[in-house]
DNA sequence: AATTCATTTTCTGTATACAGAAAATATCAG
DNA sequence: CTGATATTTTCTGTATACAGAAAATGAATT
């Protein structure tokens, strides 16, 4: 049934076109929810389910691995990694340090047309109350933040741990309030920057990203039960 | 001729014992400079090369390419990433941003036993002339760095980047009296964290890491003309 | 001589087959 | 009934085989 599979999918111009689509697939299950944190991911179960053989499968997996989505057990397959509170904080202390600095270097850097397309991409957030929606937007906001940097490099990083961080991204936007307060940041954000205000930038960001006190108790929840259902799944 | 592959490796727990060490094998060629920036990789010569078949010298090569190390090109196969003077510069300054926020945070939490390990790292710098002795023993001190941080997320990611840049700082250590800037650098370094300073240890740091100037030319110069050497023999 | 078309060869991605090891199950002895 | 050992099954890693496509080579025609 490779149904499963989306159609060709022009961007994944990836090494191995399967593999390239078999990872996001599983990838965005992942993300989803669908599989969650702990949930064992079988091989063979995969190939069947996705009407290809293992060689491709293990290219995606390894893949995954590689970029720690998903760990390797000794003797258990593979799972997806899951995330101790500790390193949930970790996580995200890192990524508010990785924004910051985009922030710090666009507010000295970055160019009108960055700069319109950071604007642009802020005022569609306004008034969204979807948090899917809001989700995706709010991703949009950010990815014009990270090039606005004008460092490739940290671009390019700071994409990746966005993809890492993306399925806690999901849950956290479900708090009550939080889009509101999202947004309302973001325009302090986008103020620091238009004032070449480096270090106000950096750090209106980090507290942007970081995710503390009640916030962050609201998400560890979110997690566990998330995780829960994972455990379940994999019988 | 599988007498090319590194003894049994205890620490390699990596999946694939044989391709977790084809890994290692290649990498390090990659960071001594036998296969420089732009050399090609053909997989069934490395393959023969190996003594193994296809399969896990492909699941290495794309985990290299994974972190980058590698890329694939269209219709050409893999090759060592090629680095362009914009591209080392950028990677330099994210380097030296990373470096910079472990320090910061290194010096408002690291342990007396990781300062401990962290003094005792420099110290065993102190006169070291040859420059690839150097290069260990200036890595397990930037490593005790990392680890001084206790954020484990940030010591895997810059662990990750130290991977990336290796092939790089190799070059730099031959730059003339780098060595002795260098420890003279950690000095005020180590000096700043154990005052608890947080923001002088993060833009010591940055300085150290962050290649300019004069040391960036030459860098340059380097990286080009062990390109040059990789071309000529890709033949 | 140059360009185009056809043929061959090489290369890459995927499928399948196979071997060794660990885990699960079953069998037997105490 | 319990513990230990033997057997079977499953699973993972590697090798090999195969198919499709692109590049390279060669031939033929203008």
């Amino acid at each position: 049934m490779d149904s499963l599979l989306s159609p060709p999918s022009p961007n994944s111009s990836s090494p191995s076109p399967l593999a390239g689509q078999l990872l996001e697939a599983i990838e965005e299950r992942i993300v989803t929810g669908e599989y969650p944190p702990g949930a064992r991911l079988d091989e063979v179960e995969l190939a069947e389910a996705f009407g290809v053989s293992r060689t491709p499968i293990r290219e995606a997996l390894i893949r995954l691995a590689t970029i720690h989505m998903i760990e390797k057990m000794p003797r258990k397959g593979w799972a997806v990694s899951p995330v101790s509170p500790r390193r949930l904080c970790e996580m995200f202390e890192f990524m508010g340090e990785l924004e910051a600095l985009c922030g710090r270097l666009a507010a000295r850097r970055a160019t009108p047309f960055q700069l319109q397309k950071l604007l642009a991409a802020h005022e569609a957030c306004r008034g969204v109350k979807d948090p899917d929606d809001y989700y995706r937007l709010n991703e949009v906001f950010h990815v014009a933040l990270y090039e606005a940097s004008g460092n490739e490099f940290l671009i390019e990083q700071t994409l990746e741990m966005q993809r890492r961080a993306r399925p806690y991204r999901r849950l956290q936007l479900r708090v009550p309030a939080r889009i509101d307060n999202s947004f309302a940041e973001h325009e302090e954000i986008v103020a620091a920057i238009r004032a070449n205000d480096a270090e106000g930038a950096a750090e209106k960001l980090r507290q942007h990203v970081t995710v503390q006190g009640e916030r962050f108790a609201h998400l560890v929840k979110s997690v566990e039960k998330w995780r829960a259902a994972g455990i379940d799944r994999r019988s």
